[in-house]
DNA sequence: TCAAAGTTTACATAATTGTTACAATTCACG
DNA sequence: CGTGAATTGTAACAATTATGTAAACTTTGA
């Protein structure tokens, strides 16, 4: 096995990755480390070493060919293969994500959404139909997605999460405040948006602090 | 000035605000570092040390008393004032965020909400009206709002971002896929969804490669 | 009242992460 | 085709962050 790449430098790829699909679409060609660095505010050196840990995608006296990198960034994060994704919880949050995030683009392929509202069952988002919780079973067994997106209350969060543990789901987008009980099997990325928001306003106050 | 604290330490004081919420509502009266590591699955010494930095919360022998701790946190995250917040843009993430969040018990309050489409301006969230955008420089001017939560299409959020700059908002919860340009006083949050997916990705396909 | 058990605090140590510096390489251009 | 400027890749160094632990303090129970 290889050696495994820190966490601190996968939390910055989907920002170069970002930063070099912008570069594309503005017909720039090449790019060196330098003036990346100036235009995301890290250090160049930050930005060559991150990189070479999935190999040397530049070139001494040259740079980086921005089409090229941005293509091995997309074959590292996993982007050219797309996994299967569930909807569960069809709340103001989840109905959003289907219609503001780009799955497609980011390794995913939204299959089937799901809520035990009957006013919610059988209604239509984007080119799916919302289907009741009970069916579940049988679709995942039927079509065996790799991720749910979660978006549920809070107090039945872990629930859910157990039961399409047991049904084979092992990777999880987790929008509610709850906390998922880890497991060695799962990988978790949590969006807290409370979290943000008194991270916010730490920072605010910190500010008024200095100026005071 | 006091020596800053360390922005990994403050990451974490929200996931220990909530933890701390939900002993308090277990009614657990006092929780020790050595429980409160194996619940959150850091080292105790970690939590010991993170809390120190704002002063010495806990009694030897003791522990640390949730409901007083918990005050605390708060007050450090600054939670127990509220800086008065807009909404800019009624996307779906945007009106999912009123229903969602619970600001009031993040340190904010939502005052007014914007919107450049006729469609949605006049419409009733919450307990407010969406106001025209062309009006929102008397608002600002008026009402002194600390923060804007930005929830703009990614073409024009940082013309919106700059514009709200020069009315005087410094604070922003940014959830466009734009990154907004760094100022020296002006205090951002990131919300990348897309970031959060492609890092999920990242892990789904190495767990899949180590297992072959 | 006293001793033992438990726990924080404070600090020393270890591990991780980021930066600096420079040799090796390549490009651009006359 | 040769020289100089540009740029990467990488090793050594510095800074930051996390962990382990001894000393001091508090509670508890007999």
């Amino acid at each position: 096995m290889e050696k495994s790449v820190s966490s601190s430098v996968i939390k910055r790829l989907p920002r170069y990755y970002r930063y070099l699909g912008e570069l594309l679409s503005l017909g720039i060609e090449r790019i060196s480390s330098k003036e990346l660095s100036q235009r995301m505010g890290i250090t160049a050196s930050q930005i060559r070493q991150d990189l070479n840990c999935f190999g040397g995608f530049g070139q001494q006296g040259y740079g980086y060919n921005v089409e090229y990198l941005y293509g091995e960034i997309a074959k590292i994060l996993g982007l050219d293969f797309k996994y299967k994704a569930i909807l569960v919880g069809v709340g103001n949050i989840g109905h959003a994500l289907t219609q503001n995030t780009n799955f497609e683009k980011r390794g995913f392929n939204l299959v089937g959404i799901f809520d035990t509202d009957p006013q919610k069952i059988g209604m239509k988002i984007q080119n799916l139909t919302v289907l009741d919780y009970k069916e579940i079973k049988s679709f995942i067994e039927a079509e065996c997605p790799t991720m749910a997106i979660l978006s549920v209350p809070r107090a039945v969060a872990n629930q859910v999460a157990n039961e399409l543990y047991d049904m084979g789901i092992k990777a999880f987008l987790n929008f509610s405040y709850a906390e998922l009980a880890k497991r060695d099997d799962v990988v978790v990325e949590n969006i807290h948006l409370g979290d943000s928001l008194m991270r916010l306003c730490y920072k605010i106050s910190e500010k008024n602090k200095d100026e005071v």
